[in-house]
RNA sequence: GGGUAGGUUGAGCAGGUGGUGAGCUCCGCUGACUGUAGAUCAGCCGUCUUCGACUGUGGGGGUUCGAUUCCCUCCCUGCCCA
């Protein structure tokens, strides 16, 4: 909440002339009920209130939104890939016509992944050392290496607000523990090189915190990447196949160890409201996903009751809005049975107001969870979203925790 | 009226010139999706008692051990001629 007043203890990022500012203005209360807390994030393009959700817009575009659709929805900072700008249309052109904020007509913060993610994404694509990562591209087959120093390069090159070093992600079940010790290390050395090659005076570097579901391992990558002088800490490996009862082991292990550490946690890849919302209660600040764009464009759309996808017959006669009360453009002038309409026809509308109404559920949800926080009943909301979601989805029961849903809104 | 080409599961097709037609693409139905090789992908899509079985190649009849195929007849559709 802006204009709260910072209360006692709030603490700062404090690094006097980093780009970059986090201020905790709520911090998690002491008596233990929940980690979950609220700040504010000031960058070279304005501030963002935290928790928040970050839309991912991998190719400078958040597919089927322009800016003025993400303004609308309330988007206060996007996330764009290293990877994807440096194949196409490439970092020295973008670089050349301005960077990305004037590229695709962004002001507001802008972070850039490092690429790191592809390593997992683009699978058999790939081959790793200790050196970087060689990709064949998933374009043209091209070969191409990135090494940490190179991501930096590209991101400088590409200037975001906020860059990311280059990591190593390991898919827990995929992965043996020396697999993930391995690749845990590897982005350590690779988290050092990072920095020091990171010379970009108006641009945050945010390190990344691997380790697998492995305790120790996430505890020590915890303590040698919060012992660097990143502006900001990434929690990776998650938002995978892992169960939400491993993931929050991994998240505890994590913000238990960062537990007075002033910098913005950012929990690399999580977006389904409620799972944000349980992060958030064990000490997350920053999330981004395609899942809410993804799943809009797939047909599925997120309200309080859970989910609709209006793919389905059912809708093709209702004259109602997908969502009652909802403030997006979808909602506001449009019925299910128009949506529907869209999804079968194949007409470019319906993925855009798809994709409004879920970015605008999760961006409200968030607000939402920050409102909690700031009245001290984040708690009960917590247990409030969970038990509901016990009593709607009794058969899910022990699988609940793997569907996520998106009650609670 | 004459000629000709056809009639295959909602649509469009493939195949099949005497030896077990449920194969494809649409459409349709359902599900999945979490730092985007994803406006994508998967399953289903004749009936039933569904790990199997049955029915089904325009209708009827004939020949045959056996017919989608050969013969007769009727119906329907496109095109050409009158």
């Amino acid at each position: 909440m802006t204009t709260m007043p910072a209360p006692a203890g709030a603490a700062d990022s404090g690094m006097p002339g980093r780009p970059v500012r986090f201020e905790v203005l709520r911090p998690a209360p002491s008596d233990g009920s929940t980690r979950a807390r609220s700040g504010r994030l000031d960058t070279p393009h304005g501030s963002v209130d935290t928790p928040t959700f970050m839309p991912v817009g991998t190719n400078a575009t958040v597919k089927s939104l322009d800016p003025d659709d993400l303004e609308e929805i309330g988007a206060r900072i996007i996330l764009a890939n290293t990877y994807h700008l440096y194949l196409r249309p490439g970092h020295e052109r973008i670089a050349r016509l301005g960077g990305l904020h004037r590229f695709m007509g962004w002001d507001r913060p802008i972070l850039t992944d490092s690429g790191g993610f592809q390593v997992v994404s683009l699978g058999d694509l790939r081959v790793i050392d200790d050196e970087g990562v060689t990709f064949r591209s998933h374009l043209d087959g091209s070969t191409h290496r990135f090494t940490p120093e190179h991501s930096i390069g590209v991101q400088e090159a590409l200037g975001p607000d906020i860059a990311v070093a280059l990591d190593q992600p390991v898919p827990p079940h995929a992965s043996t523990r020396a697999q993930v010790q391995e690749a845990t290390e590897r982005t350590q050395r690779w988290a050092e090189r990072s920095l020091r090659t990171h010379t970009r005076a108006d641009q945050a570097l945010f390190g990344i915190i691997q380790g697998g579901l492995e305790a120790d391992l996430r505890a020590a990558s915890t303590r040698f990447t919060a012992a660097l002088p990143f502006d900001g800490l990434c929690i990776g490996g998650l938002a995978g196949d892992e169960t939400a009862a491993q993931r929050g082991e991994a998240l505890d292990v994590v913000v238990a160890l960062l537990a007075d550490d002033p910098r913005p946690r950012y929990l690399m890849g999580l977006g389904s409201p409620l799972d944000m919302l349980d992060a958030v209660h064990r000490g997350v600040d920053l999330f981004d996903s395609v899942l809410p764009a993804r799943v809009a464009r797939n047909g599925t759309l997120w309200v309080p009751e859970g989910r609709l996808n209006l793919r389905n017959a059912r809708f093709l006669d209702d004259p109602g809005p997908v969502q009652e009360g909802c403030r997006c453009r979808l909602c506001r002038h449009h019925s299910r049975a128009y949506l529907a309409h869209l999804f079968r026809a194949d007409e470019l509308l319906a993925y855009r107001l798809a994709t409004c109404h879920n970015l605008t559920y999760c961006l409200d949800f968030m607000a939402r969870v920050r409102q909690a926080i700031a009245a001290g009943t984040l708690p009960d909301l917590v247990s409030e979203t969970s038990a509901r979601r016990v009593q709607k989805h009794p058969s899910d029961a022990p699988s609940s925790d793997r569907q996520a849903g998106a009650e609670g809104g």
